[in-house]
DNA sequence: AATTAGCACTCATTGCTGCCGAGTGCTAAC
DNA sequence: GTTAGCACTCGGCAGCAATGAGTGCTAATT
């Protein structure tokens, strides 16, 4: 593809972000000086369009970018720049870094990104598998209820009310929590089982009705540990893009951001997940996305890593046609705003088991 | 309003329920055996007209119920039935009374009712202000980050992760934790205030700076046990709902629907949610909602009460053109089976600060 | 006095028409 | 290789008539 060709695919992707219009060979020329006349731009085009780069909604309509195009224009000609003053300043206001805990600081995150452009936001929250166990605490709420609190090394609290028979005393919980604690702390939380967490406790004078009882509560506690939360925001903000106005679409696509497990699995098998590059992103733009719902839109997401050791999603979905480079800015921006809140004092990592 | 005024309003609004469209005299007739003519209905529908429960959208078409019409029929013409058994059925089937905490319980129960009509539905966890505390506990889960928990005699478990100097230690922390649990406890969270937690405090011998750290995180974390948590299931459906194929219309409410706090505050204000009957439930028609941005909508809320002694509110929102027999029978039905779940077997009610 | 049949009238909706304009591809000239 | 010119395409929009479901009113009927 030659230099020319380029300018012009990148002047199509550019206008079409802008006016969500199919683009002419004339408004191309008007808005760009492209030194060459309309003619010309029509030959290029067609043969972008036998290459693949654009497509036509009808015979005599301007061009669109297919998702080779977009590919390509991501890819090859887009400069991402710094982000404008004004939107850095507007977003580092609404970005209050005094939350102190990481979940509170994530979901905000996500939020501030939604409000500055018209996309859903969402973000991610750490994969634990790898994370080491560093405590277990079992807490006698009432006679019947227990309270385990499992923390990770990575500094992850995460807790869990369960019944559990009034039969156990408070002492006993204690002593039982201990044990577990001290049989798994330093362990991978991928290697504990629920055989492991019995084995902690074989010596414990007890009832094995009663001990099995802690053990399956202990264990289910802190697998779920590992459970990926998923926040999404901003979905209403859809409405103002011009390709909802079909209110069937709109639905469509909303119900299928509800499943917000299948996007986050879906989300945390992507590469970039496992590539611990902090910051680095990743574009999958409509057909790339194998998830039933988002065949015509887009995703950008990137790693963000906070603590220095902890790592998760954070994106955007929105239509193809996106603007792609102040997006990837914003992303990158929040980013920074993410690692810079946790790391001059560094954010408490809690969460818990909710969906 | 004679006999017959009243078959008529019913009629139509229960025609214009099914229909979405404004309900003529002729239509009227087909549909229902009113044993006079079209001409007749013709009479008593502009009388109806006239004293203001119907409304014509524009001259030549058929009429609409008014606020005050639907009003009339919520309150004198609609007899609620019991659940027909598919929907009790599906009902049941989807909700598993199996989960262990009151949140999730409610939250299932809000998705199960959003799932059986295409309106909004949404759950208001109850008012804790008149709850007595009972357990305060600081469990440090590393040096300088702190697990505060605060359990209430109505059984909720709020816990929240403090940053406190790590200059205090675990055997410190635990008693201060103690000494606060004993001085309040039994208390009321409304008499809680900064000062008597502090009173319970005052003669540990620690610093007064991390003094004061422990006792306004203490403070703070009590506080947030009353905080309102509110869910809402099922915004996407209202897109497939006629009245807002208008996409800038669904946007509008949509954007509305976002503003939970608003939402969770004036629900928690709703008369019924200080009259305690539980099952009771509540009916706001169009403008009788002071919400902006609802202003052209139903809700229907409820009062629901589990382990026999705590209240928060379900509900649905909707547009005013809703079938209310068949939801105020499923909120009874939803109603009934969180009570049945949280009673046979005492459910555990815990709950935390995420917004 | 209440009901009804009949009728003229209203008005949103639908389908049709023709025009406009932004776009195309092609050809021939530069 | 570039460009001017031209015939052609096709969505969008305005205008218009026909349709039909609705109304209110009047006069006849029970």
């Amino acid at each position: 593809m030659d230099e020319r060709k380029k300018q012009i695919l990148k002047a199509v992707v550019e206008d079409y972000v802008i006016s969500a219009e199919p683009v002419g060979s004339k408004s191309l020329i008007e808005r760009h000086n492209l030194g060459v006349s309309s003619a010309t731009i029509r030959h290029e085009m067609a043969d972008l369009e036998a290459e693949g780069y654009l497509e036509k909604p009808y015979t005599s309509a301007g061009r669109i970018p297919s998702d080779k195009g977009y590919r390509s224009y991501v890819d090859e000609l887009l400069e991402v720049g710094e982000l404008p003053r004004t939107q850095a300043i507007a977003m580092r206001t609404m970005f209050k870094d005094s939350l102190v805990e990481l979940t509170d600081l994530i979901r905000q995150a996500t939020a501030v990104l939604s409000a500055q452009n018209d996309y859903v936001s969402l973000a991610l929250t750490p994969k634990y598998a790898n994370s080491r166990l560093r405590q277990v605490k079992l807490l006698m709420i009432e006679p019947g209820k227990v309270l385990v609190v499992v923390v990770l090394a990575a500094g992850l609290v995460k807790d869990r009310l369960v019944r559990i028979s009034d039969q156990i005393s408070g002492e006993q919980l204690d002593r039982l929590g201990k044990a577990i604690e001290e049989g798994l702390a330093g362990k991978k939380l991928s290697d504990i089982t629920l055989v492991t967490v019995a084995g902690t406790v074989s010596g414990q004078p007890l009832a094995d009705g009663l001990l099995n009882q802690v053990i399956y509560e202990a264990y289910v506690s802190i697998k779920q540990a590992e459970h990926l939360d998923l926040y999404v925001e901003g979905t209403h903000r859809l409405l103002a893009q011009p390709e909802y106005r079909d209110v069937d679409k709109a639905h469509r696509f909303m119900r299928a951001l509800g499943e917000e497990k299948t996007i986050a699995g879906y989300i945390a098998d992507l590469p970039a997940a496992d590539d611990l590059a902090c910051g680095r992103y990743l574009v999958r733009i409509g057909q790339e996305i194998t998830l039933d719902g988002f065949e015509d839109t887009s995703f950008i997401t990137s790693t963000y890593c906070v603590n220095g050791e902890v790592y998760g999603q954070i994106g955007v979905i929105g239509p193809r046609r996106m603007d792609y480079g102040r997006i990837i800015s914003q992303i990158r921006f929040i980013n920074r705003q993410l690692h810079e809140a946790t790391s001059d004092a560094p954010h408490i990592s809690k969460d818990n088991h909710e969906a």
